[in-house]
Formats: C-alpha cells, structure tokens, sequence
RNA sequence: CGGGGUGUAGCGCAGCCCGGUUAGCGCACCUGGUUUGGGACCAGGGGGUCGUGUGUUCGAAUCACACCACCCCGACCA
C-alpha cells in the first residue's frame, strides 16, 4: 500500500479507479468489462444484500429464479424493449465444443442451436412468458417478485462497478389487477429504494421521473433516485418502472376479474445493482482511501493491540476481551487483529484505507490507565477515552459517523444545487458542476439540444419541491416546474 | 467503434530513440537478528514467456507490421 492514491482534485476518475483497485475491492478480470468483486467488495455488497432483501420480504414480496438464458425470439416481443437491448446482448449459438489438434478447442459446428439464446440484459421476456401460465384470476394478483442475478449488458466502455459488461443486481417483476395498483407499487418501491440510499449508504438521493427520452425501454414511466457524486457529476443509483400493460400485452398474459372479464395484467420493474458500489464510494471517500457508513462496513471495528512482546500481547488480550463481549454483544461487528507479523502502523494504514469505521488502538500505556484511543475513519479523529463502557460509547459513535457521512453528503449536494433562468446562466453554471434547477418545455427537441451543446440530460423531473411554473430557459414556452439538468455517469 | 496514451517480477518504474554477454531499481516476498503508540532497521536470498504473434537481422525488451488488454476523450448505457 506504499503506492499513492491520486488525489481527487487531480484526477477524480483516476482517483476512483485507483481507490478500488487499492482497497481491494475489486479488479479487472481477462474478459473485456468483466471484473472479480474481491471479498472486501463483495463483504459490502452482501451487506446491501441483506438489508435490502429485508425490506422487499417487508413490502410483501418473494424471491424466485429466473434463467440467465432467453430465447432470442422473447427479446423481439414488445417493440421497444427490443430495440433497447438488442445493441447489446451476448448471443449463445452453439452448446458444444470439441478437442482440435491445431487450436486446443473448437466450437463444434454439429452443435448450432435451433434457436439461439441471448443471455439476459434483464429479465422481463422470460418473467413475463412465465408469467403467463401463473396469472389466471385476480385471486393470483398481485404477484410480487423478486430475483436476485447477473445480467449481461455488452457495454462499449466500462468501468468497476459503475457499468461492467456483467453485473449483479436485483429486479423486481410484479403483477397487479390495476393500474393504480400498479403505479402505487412502482412508487412504493422506489421510496424502498429512496430510504435504502438514505439510511443505509448514508447518501441522500432525489426522486424523480425520467423524461421519455431516459425512459427504460418497453416502461410507461421510468421512476429514479438520483445523487450527486463530489465530482458534482449525477448518478442513477436505481430504478423503478411502471410498465402499463405493455408486457402483458406481448405476452398475452390476462386474467379474469371480479366481473368475469378477461383483461390485460399492469406490471412493475424495479432494479438496483453493484453500481451502488460505485455511489458508496463516489459518495464518500476521501484522499486517504475508502470511506464506508458503518451501517454497510464488513467490519465496523478494529481493534488494534501495541505489545512489546509475547507477554504483554497476552495482558492486552486479558483487557480487550470484556470489550469485544461487550462490542459484539451489542451487535457491533469487530476485528481483533493480534496478527504479530504485522506492526501496528502499517495495520493503522490498512484500515483507515480500507474504511473501517472506527478502529481502537491498546497499548501498555491504556492497562496502566484503564483507556483505550479512539479513532474515527470519516474526520480521523483520535480521542483517548476511558474504557468503561466502552461498547455504549463506540455504539454512539458508529451512530455519529453514520449521520455526519450523511450530512456532510447533503451539505455537498445543496452547495452545488441552484437554479437558473437563462440558458446563458445555465452553460456557465453546468460547467461549474452539480445539479441544475431550470425550466424546461418538455420537449425531447430541446432536451436534445441541451444535451448536444451542454453534454447535460435531465436527469428527472423532481417528485417534491417547487412546482411554480415558468418559462423555458431555451424556448421561452411554458414550463410546469423546473427540471434537474446535469452531467451524469 | 473512432482519436490519443500505456503495456518490462505481485505493485510502481528505468532501459527502447542509437539492436550486442548474465535486463536493472524502489516497494512487496523469503531467511536470520534487532524492533513494535501512524506503513521499522540491518544482513542475506528468491522471483522475468520484456502484453501476444509474425517479420527484419548473425543477434530483438530495443526496429517493422498485425493483434490483444488497460487508461483517457467521444458515441452508447444502470
């Protein structure tokens, strides 16, 4: 860990390539856009996993499995799904190799399928082909599905975890007898998410809806949240459709209501991915390394002990042992790193690297005086405390640092919000970064212009706030409220 | 996929322009000893298809061509 992180005012997209690299969380694996989520990365997004699992079990919902494969035909069944995935799906031809002396393995040409398969960019064809044999009645409604999966997207240029060409995610399919029923989900899903993004990543996040233009394919209405990066640059941190009937419709999937007429299901998708990753770290982070929220850090503690020699190590083993009953006790997770190959500087180094939310240094000098030093990873704070009590204090702490992250977020992402009024104001104000509240006619004519001669999108049309109309900054025509204009990942 | 850049030990780099014995350096690693409150020190040691392939040459890390990977900028996207 000798090498330097490059500082984020220098080169922030270096900086994040780096830190991850560095904090071990991921790498770049041999296949283009693909990457290896190491067990410090992988420890953080099982603890997303989790969280988030609880809440969909919460809101009603169950887990299944759908195939990573789908035949090519599904893709092609609603009009507008097709001609978003179709640029980039791997493509299964053939389900059989064989030996060849000259190259080691060949794809064996008797082996072509019938029927090629894609493997799945998301999962709505399979789901809601299967989907139709499940939904007879309104007593089968809702359906609220959730999987957890890979999904294969071939994208041009990637980066670790905020677009790779596999990535793992979890998306929601639900079925539901109404549309209001469905609307309803859809935005209940998405305050699932809204209040994840808050609570848990200590990132604060804007809901929105996305423009036609940003709309997922084959969706009535694509719902986002929203957050802004301390680049000022904007990230879509997850997704919620209504998607009307229109696979319901492609898939022929009805059911008979209450009046015994046969009608269209209405249906939702929602999804989030290992690009949370990416916003945790984007959201945080510092020049001296990874910065987690100790609601989502594999370890909140680590417990570093400073011994002389074999003796004294075993006394401070004797003195932290209470600590770490009474930590976990608490439901803290801990780490008591006795590890003598390494000194307690370079563990100091590795830690606050890492992330860890506190760390607690003992040493001789604390048995004699019955205290331990405190360190925080979000101010790097160091305070020598008494030991009594120890667990209550830290429980506080983690607390602290776990609200602070989030403030600190929130004060970044007001400090770079404002409004303007004139398209002069805006291109100034777009290359200062953030967010941008301005009027917009509501026309993808405009939206494109903006985006050609800015290289800023809307990126959604904001859920709460101010709804005084206005005039577009372009146009001059009506506006109904202003929009958040930004450049995004 | 277009423009630019990089590829030499696990990591970071020098050597390449101007081809010539055994390819260096720092960190990391191994052994022994001394150390241990912010990435220890001394001594010894191990580790290389020089991204891959083809070509030029008596001889290629070095020259030429092709390919691959990664990074940055664009187009596309969660």
């Amino acid at each position: 860990m000798s090498d330097q992180l490059t500082k984020r005012a220098e080169d922030y997209a270096q900086w994040y390539n780096d830190l991850v690299l560095k904090a071990d969380m991921a790498e770049h694996s041999d296949v283009r856009g693909c990457m290896v989520i190491k067990p410090h990365g992988y420890a953080i997004w099982e603890k997303m996993q989790r969280a988030l699992d609880g809440m969909f079990k919460d809101t009603g919902h169950v887990n299944a499995y759908f195939p990573l494969f789908i035949p090519k035909s599904y893709l092609a069944k609603e009009a507008s799904h097709v001609e978003g995935f179709a640029k980039e799906c791997a493509v299964v031809t053939h389900y059989r190799l064989k030996s060849d002396p000259e190259h080691g393995v060949v794809v064996d040409p008797e082996a072509k399928l019938e029927e090629e398969l894609i493997v799945r960019p998301t999962s709505e064809t399979i789901i809601w082909n299967t989907y139709r044999g499940w939904i007879k009645s309104y007593r089968d409604l809702p359906l609220l599905i959730n999987q957890w999966a890979n999904v294969v997207r071939w994208e041009m240029r990637t980066r670790l975890f905020l677009r790779t060409a596999e990535f793992l995610w979890q998306e929601g399919h639900t079925a539901h007898a109404t549309k209001e029923e469905a609307v309803e989900e859809t935005l209940r899903m998405l305050d699932v998410y809204a209040t994840f993004a808050e609570e848990w990543l200590a990132m604060p996040v804007i809901k929105g809806v996305k423009t036609a233009s940003e709309r997922f394919a084959g969706a009535e209405d694509t719902y986002c949240i929203e957050a802004m990066m301390q680049d000022g640059k904007a990230l879509q941190a997850g997704t919620s459709h209504f998607l009307g009937q229109n696979f319901a419709k492609a898939f022929d999937v009805v059911f008979t209501n209450k009046e015994n007429r046969q009608e269209h299901v209405w249906a939702t998708s929602w999804g989030v991915s290992t690009r949370l990753m990416g916003a945790l770290i984007m959201t945080h982070s510092d020049d001296n390394g990874l910065v987690l929220p100790p609601k989502l850090a594999p370890v909140q503690v680590a417990i570093v002990p400073i011994a002389k020699n074999e003796e004294q190590l075993n006394a401070l083993r004797a003195y932290v042992q209470p600590m770490l009953d009474g930590l976990r006790a608490k439901g803290i997770t801990v780490k008591f790193d006795d590890d003598d190959k390494k000194k307690p500087g370079w563990k100091f180094a590795e830690y606050e690297f890492k992330g860890y939310p506190v760390r607690i240094a003992v040493g001789p000098r604390d048995m004699e005086n019955g205290t331990v030093e405190v360190a925080r990873r979000d101010t790097l704070e160091k305070q020598v405390m008494q030991a009594t009590d120890i667990a209550e204090k830290v429980e506080h702490l983690l607390q602290a640092i776990q609200d602070n992250l989030y403030q600190k977020a929130l004060a970044m992402r007001e400090r770079y919000t404002r409004a303007v009024d004139t398209y002069d104001e805006f291109k100034v104000a777009i290359e200062e970064g953030g967010f941008i509240l301005a009027h917009w006619d509501g026309t993808a004519e405009t939206e494109a212009r903006v985006k050609e001669e800015t290289k800023a999108t809307i990126r959604c049309i904001p859920l709460q706030g101010d709804t005084t109309p206005g005039a577009c900054m372009v146009t001059g025509r009506p506006s109904k409220q202003r929009v958040i204009f930004a450049r995004a990942y």
